[in-house]
DNA sequence: TATGAATGAGTTTTCATTCAT
DNA sequence: GATGAATGAAAACTCATTCAT
């Protein structure tokens, strides 16, 4: 692959993120990703293949760039509040660059065209698998890790995270969203007690 | 509006309602729905205007028939553990009905379409406005009340409720679901103490 | 036919002609008119059997009602000046009723549908045979009836006029024609002297 | 823009002239234009992007064609004998190749669609200018000049040409614009006797 | 690699018209 | 006379995709 494929790839993955957070699922076509991308349409088959596959590389473009952002962020985290933390940074840093957008539409517009759903739903297990190993970390050794699966809790906060987006979206506006994430900073001291309070419960017992 | 008309818009509505879980948001076309209920394209425009409008119509079908259900078989419940039990037949129903599926097609599907945003966001706020009703009597007197705004609960309880429901029909099955609602379950006595517990303090306090 | 039947007749008949000026010949659709009648779609062809049917209905009642009004006026005028001045009055009479457009669209929308021509033809030949009687009254015993034939005098003048309301319609705005008018007022004493002289001529010849 | 492009450009712009003429404005459709033009529909769109701007590509195909020739053919001509000879000829031409009858459509057609109105109307100005510089070659310096404004005459003049050809359509016989050209013939040497004293008049004051 | 042109199936929507009541 | 519902054909336009160059 030369250079300017390279390149030209490039600016069409990028146009389609765009794209998506800019027209949303149903209005990422050909046509106006190419538009984006100030590339001829054909291109977007010669690289890609068809437009799905487009879009399901520009999820793994981000996914994976913000997968690795998001792995060495919370890489020796082991407190709510913590996290909270640094979950708070991560998500502004998902606004700003708009990849959060572009996701939540990949997720829910998957969701209405049949073909897309496995695809996409593999690209949402390795965040998942993360959300295990973040959460697994911070629950071992406490008694939530005896009330609540390890899988349960993961699938639950991807899940959650989710809908928090999709309403987001609708709404068009993220004061809920940012509610939500004071709410958890006030709550973070609390959770961390009952987690301490909880490890010593299973040491004890 | 004359009976037979009164069963046409049946007809299309249920026909939307279907063709949306079966071929998805984006599957839901004029032609495919008609099909569906064995009656004239046109007349979806006849009788609804465009597609949205019938779509919106059977939003509005299904989400008033499922509130009226909510409300009554939620209506006396204070407890945690009797609301894990009564949603845990509301969602079955959900199911059964297939009017779930519905549902979250058109929210993520409304998410791509900005035309239909607000008018689906619309849409959902009779359930965040019950959401609160009924955790807000739940918690009221409690020191969660105190922790956590009563609104931001019943955003976060709808949001989860859509993140599982995208993600269960990304994924196809409802394995995930089940057991976030058994987690939930064995949760229930643990959250009803705690519940408990918070209310003798703010009696005492 | 009933009174209630004859008043809706008359309603329809009244909106075609009002959609004709409003909407433009392609925009008046049984829909629109019914709508501007405030009457249901099926009268249209229950009453005249087709959309078509209809606007013909309106050109004859507009172009009868009209062209009595024109005979009423006419009909003692020999001297050009005073038919400019009878016509500038008659003229006006048509704008302010909006008739002229109605007429406008109808001769040419008629032209664009090959099955209206000749019946929308028929009804210009009255106006034609009128000119024709006018002019008549006015070159007869003069030159100019040795000059050109008085048939193709009143060809002339009605194709004039129907040309002029073209330009009018699609300038959307009588600036022009009014020009015309003026011009014409301007010119009518030379035109009388020279119908005058010209009868002297044919007098001594 | 490659050679089949511009073959294609070509050919749908030929078969719109065409299918104006043959079906009027309100048969002229992407689907007749293509059949005619043996072209996939929506090449139509893809080369003009809406049918309407087929048909104004069209207009001023024909437009700018014919208006060149009678630019050559009018430009040194300052007798009305001589302009009557060389119109004949010219329309003639227009006649055969039967670009009037698309442009009368397309003038008249224009008039039902408020969309077009403008936008005919703009292709329209090029001509009633033209009109202007030959009419007043003619007329300068003559009496004439002094009662009838330019601007005026050149209106009149298109005017009156529309008019005829709308006339001529609904007819669907030229028998009585060639009448109307051959009065035109017999008046020419009187209309230059007047030109010719009119102009002594104005050397003399 | 890249491009402009082409394709055919599909979309939503509107049309005139008919029909049963 | 009048109505609401229904129909089937047709409208303009867009889609993802392919092809020759």
């Amino acid at each position: 692959m030369g250079k300017a494929a390279a390149g030209t790839r490039d600016r069409l993955v990028r146009a389609a993120l765009k794209t998506l957070t800019q027209h949303g699922f149903s209005g990422a076509t050909a046509r106006t990703i190419a538009a984006e991308a100030r590339v001829n349409q054909a291109l977007i088959f010669y690289h890609f293949g068809s437009v799905d596959h487009l879009l399901l590389a520009a999820l793994d473009a981000t996914s994976e760039d913000r997968l690795a952002r998001y792995r060495s962020w919370l890489a020796d985290i082991n407190k709510f509040s913590d996290l909270v933390d640094a979950m708070d940074r991560l998500y502004k840093e998902d606004i700003v660059s708009g990849h959060i957008t572009a996701v939540q539409e990949m997720v829910a517009g998957a969701s209405s065209v049949p073909a897309l759903r496995r695809q996409v739903l593999e690209r949402m297990t390795p965040w998942v698998a993360f959300a295990r190993e973040v959460l697994g970390r911070m629950v071992s050794g406490t008694v939530v890790e005896k009330m609540v699966s390890i899988d349960d809790l993961a699938f639950a906060a991807v899940a959650f995270y989710f809908g928090i987006e999709t309403l987001t979206n609708l709404a068009g506006d993220r004061a809920q969203a940012q509610a939500l994430f004071e709410a958890g900073r006030r709550l973070a001291p609390v959770v961390d007690a009952v987690l301490q309070s909880a490890s010593w419960v299973g040491e004890t017992a």
